[in-house]
Formats: structure tokens, C-alpha cells, sequence
DNA sequence: CCCTGCCTGCTG
DNA sequence: CAGCAGGCAGGG
């Protein structure tokens, strides 16, 4: 579900509350959210190690071990992060719990349970996460309108499926990725080897500028976090173009339009984008 | 390259 | 009840 700007937002917020903290006991009672080690392994290692701090790399969260081991952990579609005391009401489908040595537990729920962990042992590759196919950050200084075009202006595929590659550009989903597109004024369907170098310039413009503003958007404090279940503060209503299918084009009125690209669902506004 | 599977819950 | 949901890996 979460996409760059969620995953800072998470970032930002259990970052500072579980920073120094020591893991002193976990509870995991769906032992496939373990990807690697085994479960039994995972948290074997991880009990007893102090988090130094906690970071993010694409969609991906990164907790960080004083031991110089890492927790990296994947979402995916609805996967969820509390740092709750230990009394706070506990979220159906959470399938995870980190004691902390002040008591705070740091939960990991999951309705679908797509979400997933790994353990980086200090020294250990990380061959497991998929971490390692990963490029440009949107906010890396070598992110620009050549590097875009350079890498996706030959494939014949819809834009949208490649602004959704990994391994070109991070951190952007379903979601911004319409948003980006609606902002460029470029349809989500157009094949990439057909835009323009006008349109590369706005695009590579509009990445980082959309979601960095989506991140400011959803500033929130740890107790605003905690009671909207680490969930609410998404349902952002700065969204341009997600979600508003039918409804009137905020630049020019005409009917936002849904179509299906690479299977995914795609708003765009059949007149601004060309 | 497209398609499916992985899951549960919500909407029409 | 079918269809769909913000992700990604793996298979053909």
C-alpha cells in the first residue's frame, strides 16, 4: 500500500521512538512473514540487539542494529508499523511484536499479509530483499530529465508501467505515479519511446517535487500516528487525481477518466494530458 | 512480455 | 456475489 512519502512518513515517526531502544522479547505468531533466515534464526539473532536508528531505501524500511545487522522490512500492500505502549488496544492481524526495553512494543500488522522481513547478518549480502535491484533515489542528485530518458526512452511500454520500475526509479506506486503524470500533463498510457524531450524535463521535474510535497503533506505527530492506527493520515484529500474518477479536473473541469494499464487502475484527465 | 499468485476486506 | 485494492516475485 504505502508508497515513498508513507514509508518516510513511518520513517519519521517510529524512527525517533524506538531509536536506542533495546529488542528485548518478540512475539511472532505468522512465521512466513519471515523471509530470511528461518523465523526461528530471525529471532533468535535480533533478541537482545539495540536499534541504532531506522531508515528507508525505496519503498523499503531499514532498522538498523548496533550489532551492525539490519531488519529490513517490505509492506507491500498493507503492512503496518506501531510503536504502541504496551496497553494500547491491539490491531486485528498483527503478527509481530517487538518488546522494548521502555515497555514500548513495536508492532507489525498486516491484513494480506504480503509485508515481509529480512535479516542482514554484519558482513552478510543481501541477496534476499531484492534491496540490490534497486537505482536512483527520486531525491539523488543524478536523478534528472537524461537519466530518465536515458533509461526508459527506448521502451515501447505505457510510461506508467515504467515509472512503477524499481530498477530505474524508486519509491513511486500506483498511486503517484498518476498523480506525477497528471502534474506533467503526459497520459499514463502513452508508449515512453514516444515522449518528447519537453516532456522527460517535466516529468523528471515533477517526480521529486510531487511526492517531496506529499511527504510535507503528511507530517504527522507520534500520537496523531498511533490514533489513526498508523493508517489515516494517507487518506489525503491533496490527491489530484487518484480516487476521483468522474469528477471534475482541478485545471480545466473536464471528467477524470479510469482506464486499466499493465492491470493496474490509471485516472488521468483525457484534456490536460496529452 | 503478460499473467498469476499471494491474502483479506470492502464496495457495488 | 464478483471484482477490486496503494506491491512484487515468479512462471510461462
Amino acid at each position: 500500500m504505502p508508497e515513498l512519502p508513507e514509508i518516510e512518513t513511518i520513517k519519521n515517526v517510529i524512527g525517533p521512538q524506538i531509536k536506542g531502544l533495546t529488542i528485548e522479547q518478540i512475539t511472532l505468531s505468522r512465521p512466513e512473514i519471515i523471509a530470511h533466515p528461518t523465523a526461528d534464526e530471525f529471532c533468535a539473532a535480533v533478541t537482545g540487539q539495540t536499534i541504532s536508528f531506522l531508515s528507508r531505501r525505496g519503498k523499503f524500511l531499514i532498522l538498523h542494529l548496533k550489532n551492525d545487522s539490519r531488519i529490513i522490512l517490505h509492506l507491500r500492500m498493507t503492512g503496518c508499523l506501531l510503536a504502541a505502549p504496551p496497553d494500547h488496544p491491539m490491531e486485528k492481524h498483527t503478527h509481530m511484536i517487538l518488546r522494548l526495553d521502555n515497555g514500548t512494543e513495536l508492532r507489525f500488522s498486516d491484513t494480506r499479509r504480503f509485508g515481509r522481513f529480512w535479516l542482514i547478518q554484519n558482513g552478510e549480502e543481501d541477496t534476499y530483499s531484492g534491496i540490490g535491484k534497486l537505482d536512483l533515489e527520486p531525491f539523488d542528485q543524478k536523478f534528472d530529465a537524461e537519466y530518465l530518458q536515458d533509461k526508459l526512452g527506448r521502451r515501447k511500454k505505457a510510461i506508467k508501467e515504467c515509472l512503477l520500475d524499481q530498477s530505474v526509479i524508486v519509491g513511486i506506486g500506483n498511486i503517484y505515479s498518476d498523480e506525477i503524470l497528471f502534474r506533467a500533463k503526459i497520459r499514463p498510457a502513452r508508449p515512453a519511446n514516444s515522449l518528447t524531450e519537453e516532456e522527460w524535463r517535466r516529468l523528471a521535474a515533477e517526480i521529486p517535487k510531487c511526492l517531496s510535497y506529499f511527504i510535507e503533506k503528511n507530517r504527522i505527530s507520534p500520537e496523531e500516528y498511533l490514533r489513526g492506527k498508523g493508517q489515516d493520515y494517507r487518506n489525503t484529500p491533496f490527491l489530484l487525481v487518484y480516487g476521483h474518477t468522474g469528477e471534475p479536473c482541478r485545471n480545466c473541469g473536464a471528467a477524470l477518466v479510469r482506464t486499466v494499464i499493465g492491470g493496474r487502475s490509471s485516472v488521468y484527465c483525457p484534456a490536460c494530458q496529452k
